[in-house]
DNA sequence: CTCAAGCCGTACCGTACGTTACGGTTCGGT
DNA sequence: ACCGAACCGTAACGTACGGTACGGCTTGAG
């Protein structure tokens, strides 16, 4: 009523109710279960909820998606703080930390589903789904490493010229393959202990490559 | 006849028709025109053929899918031959045209579109589609590198303990965030001297994490 | 010329799914 | 106790699409 949209009140930036986020839930359940492929009835069964109320809440399936990555993402949010006082092995662990973190998101069940769906809507064109994975994916860990890596050249730990470039090269380092197998449907299971040596490991190639005059 | 099979008379190896290749490029096209979304309808209009026909050709929706994916691998099909001599220069163009190739195929929008019906295809999980197409692009320039890369340990201008792994490490320098941001729709074109800067770089720094004693 | 095979175009069938509509139930407010 | 809003479960509708059947056309062999 307060927009011009008449159908649909969900808002997409205001709070979600509880019942909303179960339903969320519920989706995202069987996006890993039925590796992404449900109708709005498997939803509805599966939350308990009328299909009516699916309409209702979150206008149309594309909605219903884009709700569902919305929730996602602001589930996953992790706070990645570095300590004021940079040394190289406060650097070391910052990386090692970002790059674990990420493997893991990416080698998710539900992050890999969540992108599969991404990618078939942004087949279709008419869609922003991978803009919202994207941006929510991608460049949210761009925009919060960043800052440790300009933290890192200004204490004279890193030498890079421009930051979008070297944190580029630390994505590429720490996920390498993994991300496209794992979407095309490889089986590749990162344990916890693989996933902190890749970590450690692109670690120390990324500090090898743009480490200062000190470096590991 | 000469299988147990029944239905379709194409076996994925033996060779295709002039007349079936020409489907499989309007295949091929729908593709890329529509995003990967196509119906049997569409292909048949398209291609100028009937749907008895393709149906007689492929058995089924899947099939053609998969003749499809075996078909445009078996036209991106590059010589990557390097001098028996190797020394540090060849080593490293061998590598930048490796890269450079590599970004040509993953960022044309042949590969976009076909990487995304194989990871929606992965999705559903009852299909091989995304083998197919890792077995052709990611798996397949691994073996195609790996000589090189051993070649040049050999000459002493590698160091690196495990063959798989250095590749790993180069597959992520090239390819860093391009494909996945390209398969979720990210507009991202890449010109042909963007292209060679990258693999350069790349070269540059595989060089520098795995040269042996002597390295730019 | 005849005939059979292969193929095109199109109509058709069954089904799955997105979307809508509706009756029945719960529940908070008065 | 009453009312209306919200919601559940389900039925129904329209459409799109995978797959099949069929009539007609071309073509090459005998």
């Amino acid at each position: 009523m307060l927009q011009s949209e008449p159908q649909h009140e969900c808002a997409w930036n205001e709070a979600l109710t509880e019942r909303q986020q179960d339903v969320l839930d519920a989706v995202l359940a069987l996006m890993v279960e039925q590796g992404g492929e449900f109708s709005m009835t498997d939803v509805a069964r599966r939350a308990s909820c009328s299909k009516e109320t699916l309409y209702k809440w979150f206008g149309d399936r594309d909605g219903l998606l884009a709700a569902t990555v919305r929730w996602q993402a602001s589930k996953v949010r992790a706070g990645n703080y570095y300590s004021q006082h940079l040394d190289t092995a406060a650097l070391r662990e910052s990386l090692q930390n970002f790059g674990a973190n990420w493997l893991t998101v990416i080698s998710s069940s539900t992050s890999i589903a969540l992108n599969r769906v991404a990618v078939s809507h942004a087949a279709s064109g008419k869609s922003n789904l991978g803009q919202i994975v994207l941006a929510n994916g991608r460049f949210a860990i761009g925009e919060r490493l960043k800052p440790l890596l300009e933290a890192g050249r200004k204490a004279g730990l890193l030498d890079f010229e421009d930051t979008e470039t070297a944190f580029r090269t630390f994505f590429g380092l720490v996920g390498r393959d993994v991300q496209i197998r794992l979407l095309l449907g490889d089986e590749l299971t990162l344990t916890r202990a693989e996933i902190a040596r890749d970590a450690e490991r692109a670690t120390s190639q990324f500090l090898a490559l743009f480490g200062g005059s000190t470096n590991a």
